[in-house]
DNA sequence: ATCATTATTTGACCTAAGTCAAATTTCTTG
DNA sequence: CAAGAAATTTGACTTAGGTCAAATAATGAT
């Protein structure tokens, strides 16, 4: 399943010129700080970010206490799914945790050029594909591991998420409270 | 979320008649028995099941015991996502739980019709991000909400669930044992 | 470097849900 | 319809992980 993320990057790579001077025309750069929010609840996610630098995550709030359901490191692209597909308003917001560098495509010039461009409406497709095995496998492990196993997979297959980010936001990430990872830490 | 269907519904039915005529093309009935298995473990899925009439369900193995991730009713489609989307083995097995009638469209003549009919692109995207909408929302009440209160949604917005299927198959489904699912409904 | 803030750990106790075993109830099929 | 099989319920006990509170440790601003 990461092949298919090279899969997509190959197919975004041979895209012909036409493609990708309309996808570029329809995309903008923009820089935020660390601690500020690209999406907020009940806004409509009209954009997608592709992250260029830094981290961000997508969270949502279940009384009063935040649950990450995404983070984003370089070449992820950071949407509130259901937000965006549906265009209507998010549970969830997403945030810049450093400063961040994000390449912003509009969805409404995005749907446009998808009808002219049909690259693009293949491009999507792989893309929602690829967002649906990812939660898919998501939901999986909280079927079939415990909190531990859930623990040291992140630390292995992405050891860079515990180098960099609070433990409060990987313990929220795992589905478990901050105390309950601290421990699962101290005894490995 | 659920007018999503409604939309694709519409779409389809809107189609032109070439592109209908060759979804119609590659596409052909077929009945199982109660308890055939449409897709096994370890099989590529190479065709999806849009079920005409009857009940099935797909599921997985976890030491030993079968974890239902989907039910199938009267015009779902069932496949195994990412089985079906990178044609790899699949994890799970999909099974006739009544003598079913499915109407069989096999991956590949999809994937031919789509090059020349652009909007079975548009459709299958459409799938896609309902599938990836499901999902998320099925993990997100995972996340929310207790195993009381997932029983009690399914009794609102499904009724014919709790009356058509075994407990076993349900508790699976909510990711709750026989025993708690038996005690649950004990209680209300 | 120092103080204050924020992050993490540790302890004591609690709870939802799981497990295993046995008892009922409900279906099937001759 | 009766006997056997399958499904469901009930009981007794266990456990993973949660909660609340307090103690350390780490970080950052002056």
């Amino acid at each position: 399943m990461t092949s298919y993320i090279d899969k997509i990057n190959n197919y975004i790579k041979a895209l012909d010129n036409d493609t990708l001077t309309v996808l570029q025309s329809i995309s903008s750069d923009k820089k935020y700080k660390k601690g500020d929010l690209l999406l907020r609840q009940n806004e409509i996610c009209r954009k997608s970010y592709l992250l260029i630098d830094g981290i961000a995550r997508k969270y949502y709030l279940n009384d009063d206490k935040e649950i990450t359901t995404e983070l984003y490191f370089e070449n992820d692209l950071a949407v509130s799914f259901d937000s965006y597909t549906l265009q209507q308003p998010s549970r969830e917001f997403i945030e810049a945790l450093t400063d961040v560098t994000v390449s912003i495509t509009h969805y409404q010039a995005f749907q446009d050029a998808k009808v002219i461009y049909p690259k693009l409406l293949t491009l999507d497709l792989m893309l929602a594909e690829y967002y649906g095995m990812w939660v898919e496998k998501r939901l999986f492990q909280f079927h079939t591991m415990t909190a531990t196993e859930r623990y040291l997979e992140i630390l292995n297959k992405s050891p860079h998420i515990v180098q960099t980010i609070h433990l409060t936001i990987i313990a929220s990430y795992l589905g478990i409270s901050l105390e309950t990872l601290s421990r699962i830490r101290a005894k490995i």
